[in-house]
DNA sequence: GTCTATATTTCGATAGAC
DNA sequence: GTCTATCGAAATATAGAC
């Protein structure tokens, strides 16, 4: 094989390792004190850099925790793309499925997870001005044109978004369960969905 | 009855109505852009007056925030003094009647709530930097504990978390059902959190 | 009680050397 | 790729007139 005479350092080199040190961080100090009184200064300090060295890899704030929007939905893509072309009574009839998947993907990601739930309104301001986050295919748009079918009964829906806060609060709540392994709360998380999704009236 | 020789304007009168329509403008901006993203310039020009006007009212943003919190206590104080005293199995077992008093404070303060839960972060920064909060008191700190302790068995735990979760979640999405009534929804929210707690192996 | 005007601080972002 | 130095904007907060 040639050598490399690309001038570029390679990609998935040190720079990127930077870089994800960078996102990490942030996690970090995001999920600790929120996204706004989170300062570039305090990133760069708790990483032994200046701010001007986090602006060689972002051009801005915003974008540090775009990135990490980003790279949630495309820890639930495969999840999302199962729903691709489905109406809403079909994504209602796969709704114990997905609950699920979203445990199973929550507990790997609780960060990340943690950071886009507790940034909403910061998120959403960019895509108001301007920013496209997605536009069509983002996963809580989604999930808010769910609720708010008139097609699929009132209780059915309540209960889908109370699914998803039971699961959320429980593993969120994550460590305050002293004891308890991470793998006890999930199971008992998929049996509090499942009594949450199961409306009276259901065949059992 | 003599004349008020009192050189203080009366209490309850034009300036508390004032300090009142701040606090009303305040929930709104708060809940629209979050508290980090609301500056004080926007309050008062939404109000029609100017930012040193608000700093006769409040002696800073924090205040503001603070005393938010302080009302949405003095909203559960009532559900909170029947605690008092009582040990955490006792709370425990009056857990599905807290959650339909939950449901309906929620119901009647939703905005307020709303504040609240969103602004986490920064209330509790605010207690960190010596700001008492109540301290021993605080409903959250109390609610934590309750999560932690290890005489009440995990499942039982995790099913006081997911109720609050699915209850906020459900009321917190509030408007999305289009239609819907706020009592059919609360109506519904009772339901999914009597299903919530009363877990499997109960008794009938 | 509300105003105008300004002080003070902090933050995000940029320029340019190394 | 990281540094020093600094800019400009915006925010909180204060001083003092009315």
């Amino acid at each position: 094989m040639a050598p490399n005479t690309d001038q570029r350092p390679r990609p998935e080199r040190r720079g990127d390792e930077t870089r994800e040190r960078i996102l990490d961080v942030a996690v970090e100090l995001f999920n600790e004190q929120g996204y706004e009184r989170t300062s570039l200064r305090q990133i760069a300090e708790r990483l032994g850099v200046t701010k001007a060295a986090l602006y060689y890899h972002f051009k801005s704030k915003e974008d540090i925790l775009l990135e990490l929007h980003l790279r949630l939905h495309a820890v639930g893509r495969d999840a999302l793309e199962q729903l691709e072309g489905l109406d809403d009574e079909a994504v209602v009839a796969a709704w114990p499925s997905l609950l699920d998947t979203l445990i199973e993907l929550l507990l790997a990601n609780r960060d990340l997870f943690l950071v886009n739930q507790r940034n909403r309104k910061a998120l959403q301001a960019f895509a108001e001005d301007g920013r496209h986050v997605d536009a069509g295919q983002d996963i809580e748009a989604r999930f808010g044109r769910l609720l708010a079918d008139p097609k699929i009964p009132l209780e059915r829906r309540v209960r889908m978004a109370a699914s998803v806060g039971a699961v959320v609060a429980t593993l969120a709540a994550g460590e305050v369960f002293g004891d308890a392994t991470a793998d006890d709360v999930a199971r008992l998380a998929r049996g509090v969905a499942r009594d949450v999704v199961r409306q009276p009236g259901d065949a059992l």
